[in-house]
This record gives structure tokens, C-alpha cells and sequence, in this order.
RNA sequence: GCUCCAGUGGCGGAAUCGGUAGACGCGUUGGACUUAAAAUCCAAUCGGGGUUCACCCUCGGUGCCAGUUCAAGUCUGGCCUGGAGCACCA
């Protein structure tokens, strides 16, 4: 009997094994289809967390399986590590962030290593080094070149501790997405990508993906808001030649209108406001700019405003109504103006209500009167007060309302969209330097893919504060045009880290070309993912910005498909006690620690075995203990007994009359069956897990019940020990390298082929048949399962209780599910 | 406010199509082994009630209320609770 399980030992010897033999190359060329298998790659922080082991075992089971049942798989690793924390570390430390960076993924490797992952690091992407961040400037450039990438003046987000502008995206409930603290607007001038001009296809695209959740799809269908309307164009009756032109979702109620406002940013708000209303306007607008963004958010806050003194004059019924200026329209969506009814319109209401504006109710409901003086009514209803549209519905009147403002030349059907373009400019050092001049002649000009690279300087001051490193560099800021040759100045801000994560996918099919970003039909090999597993709170960010990239890409050229994740699992957060692991918490639980104490394989079946990968994660340390647990418990089933184990044995030679009547061959076929369907449906590994310690209670009462002496025993063992280890293989892959190993298995558990089963017998031998009366289980009975409705119902009806039961009772109906149950519906 | 997801024992969770609710595990309890402990193994474990104390019977039970159906954790409608996302988006 071999020794007790050390999993620390037999670990660290496996790895050393898999990483000299070279296990988990992928080669470009197979004659097996291709399969890639993808984990959000990581920031190097310094150490792995929970989430990613997480992450990472579940794409490395997907992996193997899929290697297993025939795929190329393609299964990579990088280093999503440009970003603050290496810079922050930087000034603390006054050490260079390349270096931080490189320890931390120094000892990350190693961790990864030590989980036993199959990636191929041979495709190591690192999004820092100047082999990678080259083509981040390139394909940078070619989007300049396409137009989607510009520069301009704007509001922006401005995080005052991050010292850096952000993206719509990056604010969250008006605070920064990294560092919490509250984000200001400050207007500067800076370069965005045209992600608004792809809003239709992000959106009409997101029915092509059947297998991502409705959850993410939802989230991203919201965030681009897509909406349907109409523009009205309304002429300034004290200003000649101006027009004030709204935007509008109800174009129905336009008869409705008794005012108007405008944001306080609006462009053309002083030739708006009269004299006499000039100082209240301007005393508004600057407390509106000196607001955070966090209070003009807020939609509890009481509406305020201030009369313009101008009026416009409605076209539809020559009514004239007065203009206003209010914080609560927002000058960056639609036209920055708004046609106010307040009738039917909640916002408008509150705000009439509050200054005592006119209201004119322009829709009615029999069923449910509009009462103007309550609140507003935002429902379906026949339109009044509205001429020519009076009695018509309201959903029918706004496409008539709004041809009519198209016929006569003041109005357009209108699509708006909440999304806004990203903003990718970051006044930070550690990111990809954007690749632009500004010659004193030649104006903004990209610098030449012959000169790519642009490095970034390592002469920098990191002690410096309010202003970026780069801006200290005495060698970075001049530069020659490259179109004049004259003296020319480089663009100081760096690409948010976002854009190096948005195409790091396609880098993997090509990863060490040193002449193109990728070769367009490897590209078009292994792409796009076929399955990316990654957190939720990438549902936005990441996994818009990416399928935005690869829609561009795809419009230079440099691919064919549109989107980049075929399919995409989001797997829950681990927690412990209920919350979320964090260091502030102080609940974290260190995998290094649980690599030490039972070893990864614990870790690896642990991490999947609580919970559907979707879900949450209860972090237990009574789990992990049970884990270790079934491990030895496996360990000392495969040396207990003093068999020779013959894993070169096939089920299939077994004796055809054993195979039929063996119930633990049945048992194997039936987990085989039961756990390839588990892996396949949903990647349900809780459940697989289930199915292991069916098997192995399997086998250990089956050795209890069965002699290992003969022949043919001895044979059925040894299948079932075989097949267990193939389909514990991807999970406990050092004990099932090891045991497969020390029982001579030939080659390495890994290249194995994925076990099949027959379906034959991958069922009981008899059908236990259950019978109901009335819907309500009575009785259940063994029977053969080749038995016909006919002969289950008088089966049924044999039965004594049953017999019983009916007695005296009229039976209404009997209902017969094949090969499963009966009911009998008595009266 | 809008959108999406979820709600099943003490706990994590299971239950392809509407067809035996509670698989598997954790925990708990009892037992075996042991001088003892650990480890291991065996057994019990949804709740109420009954009884001839059994491998028994019976009733109830998947957030709540209705409905469809021979049959509902599963389908439909309406609510409640929790989570997530969006939110003065006109």
C-alpha cells in the first residue's frame, strides 16, 4: 500500500514535469478543431486572490475538457499591466513601476504554476512591454486613420486623487470606478474614440449572442439607451434667425408645451437671455458648474431654475410659451434643451408646480381621467387640445405629429442614444503613450508605424504632484514632425489602460509577431473566444470596449468577425461569512496559505464544488477541510486494495453478460453520461463534483459486496478506477497525474480521450415505476423497462394498495408516462 | 422610478420535457475502532401527527395569493423580499 496523500510533494514534482515536456503547447496547425478557452486576464496586484483562482480553474477545467474530447485547444495567460497602482507604488517608493510590475508577475507566475493551470506560456501577452504596447499605438493610429479617433474640447470627469480624467463608463454614481473619491467636471481638451458611431450595431448585435446572459446583455443594452423620437426646431420670437431645437421621446404631447428649458451649459443661452433676467441667469449657471456631479444627479433634489425673459413660439398651435434654463436638463444628451409639458411629464409637473407655470392637458383615458392638478399622467391615452390630431391614440399621434414637423420643415424623426464617446485620454505616466505630435506648422499629426514604439520615458520624476511624471522627462517632449521635420512636441497623456485590454484576445493567436499586431488569418483561426469566463463587473467596461475594438478592427480590415466572445460566462464572487472578500474586511483567505496546507487540487475541487460557477461563492474552511477529505478518501480507494490495476483495460472487452448486469459498470457509464452533460450544459461543476463522490461511494460499496479475485472483477475494477481517473483529470489533475502514473497508465492522464459511455448502460437495469392517485404518490414498484403503457397501468392496478386505495371508487382517467410513472385519477 | 436576476431543510445547494422535492456535501446526533484522541468506517437527519415502535401509516411543505393541469419548485397573472445594473436620458 502505497504511502498517505502528500498533495505538496506530488505537486510541485508534476508541474515540473508538465512545464519540461511541454504538456500544454497549443501548435497553430492540428487537424482537430480549434477551441479557445479564455480567463479575463488579471492585473498584477502582487498576488492572486480568491477570484481569480476562481476564475482561472474554471477556464482551466473548460480547457481541458474540451482537450480531451478531441479540440486544439488554445488556452493563454498575460498581464493586463499598465494602470495606477504600479504608479502610485512608483511615487511611494520612489521605485520604478516597471519593476514593481515585473516582481509582482514574478510572483503571480509562480502561484499560477503552482494551481496547476495549462495555459501555454508561450503566448504570454504583457500589456506594458514596449513588444506589446507597439501595436497598441499602431492600431491606435489606424483607428485615428478611419476617423474614430479624435481630439476635443469637453466636460469631462476629472478625479482629483487619481490626478486623471475618466470615461463615462469609469464614473459610478459619480465617483471614481478605482479610488471611490467624487468626480468633478472640468473642461478640457482631449482625445476619444467614435464608439457612439458603432451604438446600432452594439446594440442590434447583442441578439447574436445566444450565449452570453440575458443579465450582461441587459446591462449593456441600457448603458448604450437607445431611444426613439423626434427633433422639433422652435423659432426664438425676440431673437431673429435663432431656433431652439428639442429633442423628444413624446411628440404627441407638443400641444402641450407651456414652457421650455435649456441646460445652464447650453451653447446659446446668453443670446437666450434677455437684459434684465442676465444676472440671475449667470448667478444659476455658475452654481451649476460649481455643483458635483453626485447633487446634480440626485433626482430627489428639489428642481430649481430661472426664467430666460425670451419666448419661443410653437408651431403647431402659434402659442407662445416662455424659455427657461434648469439643471435638470442635461446639456450632453439630445439637444440640451427640452420641451416641458407638464401634464405629462413628471420632472416638467414638479417643476410648473414649483413656479407656477401654466398646464394644459393634451391626453386623456376615459377609464382613468387626467386630473392636471395632482401629478402628471404619463400613461396611454386619446389626444385633446391638439386640432387637427384631437381623438386620435396617442401612440399612433406621435408618428403623425411628427411627419407633419417633417413636412413643413421644423421637425425630424429622431434615434438618440445614451452612450457617449470614450473618452481615452489619461494624464497619467504608466499606460501606452498616445502616439501624436503637435507640430508647430503641420498642426496634430500622428507619428509614422516606422517610428512605433513611442517608449516611454524612464528619466522621469515620480515625486512630482499634480501633473503627470511624463511632463518631467527631459527627453520625451521633443520631438521632429514627421511630416515637416520641424520642431514638434508629443502628446503627454497616455491611452487608458482599457484600450490594451480591449484587443489583448486577438494578441493571443499571434502573440510573439514582431511585424503585425496579428496575422490576420491566424487571427481569423482562433477567433473569435469560444468561451471567456470573467467577473460581472466587467459587464459594461471591458466587454463593450472590446466588441467595440473588434467591430472597428473589423472595418480596417484587420479582421472578419464582429464579435469577439462567442460565449461568456460570469462567474459570482467568493465571499466569506456573506461578503465579499476584501482586505479592508480583513476577510480574505490567502491561496498561497491553501496551497501550503492540502495543496491546489483541494483548492481547484473546492472552489468549484459549493456553488454553480455563476453564482456567489461561500468561501468555507470546513468546505475546503471536506474537500481534502474526499481526496484522501480517493487516495486510499486507489491503493487499499492489493490489485493490480490495469488501466489499459476497454469496457467495451468486458463480457457482454457482465457489462449488462455489473451495477457498478452501470454506475460508471452513468456518471460518465451524467458528468459529461453537467460540463457541457452550463459548466455546472458543483454538480460534477457530486457525481465524483457518487462514484467513489460507488465503488467502495461495490468492493464490499464483490470479491477482487476473479478475473472478470478484477476487470471491472480496474474500468471503473480508470474512468474515474480520466474524469477527475481535469480537476484534481496532479492526484489523477500521479495515481495514473504509479498505476501504469501509459503517456500522461491528460492526452487521454475523454471517456464514452453507453447508453445503454448508462441506466438502472429495472425502472422503478411510481404510482399516483390523484397526483399523489402512493406506491412505487421495480419493473422492467421494456414494459408498454398497457402493461404499467394493470401493473399499477395490481398493486394492494393501490388495489386498496381505489376501492369502491370510480376511476375517472389513468395517465401513463412511459417507462416512469402512473396516475390514476378516481373519483 | 425603470430593467434584469434570485428566493427550496440548520447551511451550500440538487431536481434535462410539467411526472418520486431535498441528490451530493457541510453541520448535528448516535454507533464501531482506540487505553484515549485524531483519522477512518457505519447509521440517522424537511416539519407536524398517529401507531401494533416498523425497512410502518398519515397530513403538510420549494417567499405570498390566485390560476392552468390528471400532475406545478418548474407554466401563467398579481404581489412580497433580497441582489445587481441604470437613473432628472426629456
Amino acid at each position: 500500500m502505497k504511502e498517505g496523500y502528500f498533495p505538496q510533494e506530488i505537486e510541485k514534482r508534476w508541474q515540473a514535469k508538465w512545464e519540461e515536456t511541454k504538456t500544454f503547447h497549443t501548435p497553430d496547425c492540428s487537424d482537430k478543431p480549434k477551441y479557445f478557452a479564455l480567463s479575463m486576464f488579471p492585473y498584477p496586484s502582487g498576488r492572486l486572490h480568491m477570484g481569480h483562482v476562481r476564475n482561472y480553474t474554471i477556464t482551466d477545467v473548460i480547457a481541458r475538457f474540451k482537450k480531451m474530447n478531441g479540440f486544439n485547444v488554445l488556452h493563454p495567460i498575460g498581464w493586463d499591466s499598465f494602470g495606477l497602482p504600479a504608479e502610485n507604488a512608483a511615487m511611494q517608493h520612489n521605485a520604478d513601476p516597471a519593476k514593481w510590475t515585473d516582481e509582482n508577475i514574478a510572483y503571480m507566475t509562480k502561484q499560477l504554476k503552482m494551481l496547476g493551470l495549462s495555459y501555454d506560456w508561450d503566448r504570454e501577452v504583457t500589456t506594458c512591454k514596449p513588444e506589446y504596447y507597439k501595436w497598441t499605438q499602431w492600431l491606435f493610429l489606424q483607428l485615428y486613420k478611419k476617423g474614430l479617433a479624435y481630439k476635443k474640447e469637453a466636460a469631462v470627469n476629472w478625479c482629483d486623487k487619481c490626478g486623471t480624467v475618466l470615461a463615462n463608463e469609469q464614473v459610478i454614481d459619480g465617483k471614481c470606478w478605482r479610488c471611490d473619491s467624487v468626480v468633478e467636471k472640468k473642461y478640457l481638451s482631449q482625445w476619444f474614440l467614435k464608439i457612439t458611431d458603432y451604438a446600432e450595431r452594439l446594440l442590434d448585435d447583442l441578439d447574436k449572442l445566444p450565449g452570453w446572459g440575458e443579465n450582461v446583455k441587459t446591462m449593456q443594452a441600457n448603458w448604450i439607451g437607445k431611444s426613439e423620437g423626434a427633433i422639433f426646431r422652435f423659432k426664438v420670437k425676440e431673437v431673429e434667425g435663432l431656433e431652439v431645437p428639442v429633442y423628444t421621446t413624446r411628440p404627441d404631447t407638443v400641444h402641450g408645451i407651456t414652457y421650455l428649458v435649456v441646460a445652464p451649459e447650453y451653447k446659446d443661452i446668453e443670446k437666450l437671455t434677455t437684459a434684465e433676467n442676465k444676472s440671475a441667469v449667470e448667478e444659476y449657471r455658475a452654481n451649476a458648474r460649481k455643483m458635483s456631479e453626485i447633487e446634480r444627479l440626485s433626482t430627489d433634489r428639489p428642481k430649481t431654475g430661472v426664467p430666460l425673459g425670451t419666448h419661443c413660439i410653437n408651431p403647431f398651435n402659434g402659442e407662445e410659451f416662455p424659455l427657461w434654463t434648469a439643471d435638470y436638463a442635461l446639456a450632453e444628451y439630445g439637444t440640451g434643451a427640452v420641451m416641458a409639458v407638464p401634464t405629462h411629464d413628471t420632472r416638467d409637473f414638479a417643476f410648473a408646480k414649483k413656479y407656477n407655470l401654466p398646464m394644459k392637458v393634451v391626453i386623456q383615458n376615459s377609464e382613468k381621467p387626467s386630473d392636471c392638478c395632482n401629478e402628471a399622467y404619463t400613461e396611454e391615452g386619446i389626444l385633446v387640445n391638439s386640432n387637427e390630431f384631437n381623438g386620435m391614440k396617442n401612440t399612433e399621434a406621435k408618428k403623425a405629429i411628427t411627419q407633419k414637423s417633417v413636412n413643413e420643415g421644423f421637425g425630424e424623426f429622431k434615434t438618440q442614444y445614451r452612450l457617449r464617446d470614450w473618452l481615452i485620454s489619461r494624464q497619467r505616466y504608466w499606460g501606452a503613450p498616445i502616439p501624436i505630435v503637435y507640430c508647430d506648422k503641420c498642426g496634430i499629426v500622428p507619428e509614422k508605424e516606422e517610428n512605433l514604439p513611442v517608449m516611454l520615458p524612464t528619466d522621469v520624476d515620480f515625486s512630482v504632484v499634480g501633473k503627470s511624471p511624463i511632463t518631467t522627462s527631459p527627453t520625451f517632449k521633443d520631438t521632429i514632425c514627421p511630416i515637416c521635420g520641424g520642431h514638434a512636441v508629443r502628446e503627454m497623456d497616455t491611452m487608458d489602460t482599457f484600450i490594451c485590454s480591449s484587443w489583448y484576445y486577438l494578441r493571443y493567436s499571434d502573440a510573439r509577431n514582431d511585424k503585425e499586431c496579428f496575422n490576420k488569418e491566424k487571427v481569423n483561426h482562433w477567433l473569435p473566444v469560444d468561451q471567456y469566463v470573467g467577473g460581472i463587473e466587467h459587464a459594461i467596461l471591458h466587454l463593450l470596449y472590446s466588441r467595440f475594438f473588434t467591430k472597428a478592427l473589423k472595418d480596417c480590415g484587420l479582421l472578419d468577425f464582429d464579435e469577439p466572445f462567442k460565449n461568456l460566462l460570469t462567474q459570482g464572487m467568493v465571499l466569506k461569512d456573506g461578503s465579499k472578500m476584501s482586505k479592508s474586511k480583513g476577510n480574505t483567505v490567502d491561496p498561497d496559505e491553501i496551497f501550503e496546507n492540502y495543496g491546489a487540487d483541494t483548492a481547484r475541487l473546492f472552489i468549484l464544488s459549493d456553488s454553480p460557477p455563476a453564482r456567489d461563492f461561500d468561501w468555507s474552511d470546513a468546505g475546503v477541510e471536506g474537500c481534502y477529505k474526499f481526496l484522501n478518501r480517493i487516495w486510499r480507494l486507489l491503493w487499499m486494495n492489493q490489485v493490480n490495476t490495469d488501466l489499459s483495460v476497454d469496457g467495451k472487452n468486458i463480457k457482454a453478460t457482465k457489462r449488462e448486469n455489473d451495477d457498478l459498470i452501470r454506475a460508471v457509464h452513468m456518471q460518465i453520461k451524467g458528468i459529461t452533460n453537467d460540463i457541457t450544459n452550463e459548466f455546472q461543476f458543483n454538480t460534477v463534483i457530486s457525481k465524483y463522490r457518487e462514484l467513489v461511494n460507488t465503488i467502495y460499496d461495490w468492493i464490499n459486496k464483490n470479491d477482487l479475485v476473479s478475473d472478470e472483477n478484477k476487470q471491472v475494477y480496474s474500468f471503473a478506477i480508470k474512468s474515474l481517473l480520466i474524469l477527475l483529470s481535469p480537476v484534481a489533475v496532479h492526484l489523477a497525474e500521479e495515481a495514473w502514473h504509479e498505476l501504469g497508465g501509459e503517456g500522461s492522464v491528460h492526452n487521454q480521450n475523454w471517456c464514452e459511455w453507453d447508453e445503454n448502460l448508462a441506466k438502472a437495469s429495472k425502472i422503478t415505476l411510481v404510482v399516483q392517485i390523484n397526483g399523489k404518490v402512493k406506491d412505487k414498484m421495480e419493473a422492467d423497462e421494456d414494459l408498454d403503457d398497457e402493461s404499467l397501468k394493470s401493473l399499477a392496478l395490481l398493486s394492494p394498495k393501490i388495489k386498496e386505495l381505489t376501492e369502491g371508487k370510480e376511476i375517472v382517467k389513468t395517465i401513463v408516462v412511459p417507462k416512469k410513472l402512473v396516475n390514476i385519477v378516481v373519483k
